[in-house]
DNA sequence: GCTAAATGCAATATATATATTGCAAAAATA
DNA sequence: TATTTTTGCAATATATATATTGCATTTAGC
């Protein structure tokens, strides 16, 4: 359900919440919200947060079905 | 600004816009929007529409800054 | 050329992502 | 322990993704 990929991604470029929202022009709630595995963001936001992170959607956000 | 990427991987696929869309619970227009790189769509659409055409997140909707 | 399927486009309605504000709890640091 | 920073959570407001419907245009098969 969380999103661990990018929450581990944050902190590896030793990010708080707000300090990433704020590179990303997002609230701090969103991006909580975003690792909590609460919200379904919209493409542009992943974009922004993954080049903002150095990472690839792939990286934070795509996972194989487990099936 | 179209996403080329998208409609080739449709076609190869054999399938339709209308199609396509059935297959991931949308609509032809929210599909054909998203071609045309006119809408924004939610991480989860992408997600299923990459699982349906058998591509990965960063095959459809990642591209580099040739800044 | 004719016909049907596929796509484009526009207007309105609805669902939901995101913002805003505020406060509480937890975590870090002195 | 005290203080500051970070994070969680909830309520409401707003922006926008998506649905719905309808019609026009294009493309493909006959």
């Amino acid at each position: 359900m969380e999103n661990m990929n990018l929450k581990l991604a944050r902190v590896e470029k030793g990010l708080s919440q707000q300090e990433l929202a704020d590179l990303v022009n997002a609230t701090r709630q969103t991006i909580g919200l975003i690792e909590k595995g609460k919200y379904n963001p919209s493409l542009n936001l992943c974009l922004k947060i993954a080049k903002t992170l150095d990472r690839t959607l792939n990286d934070l956000f795509w996972y194989e079905d487990k099936n």
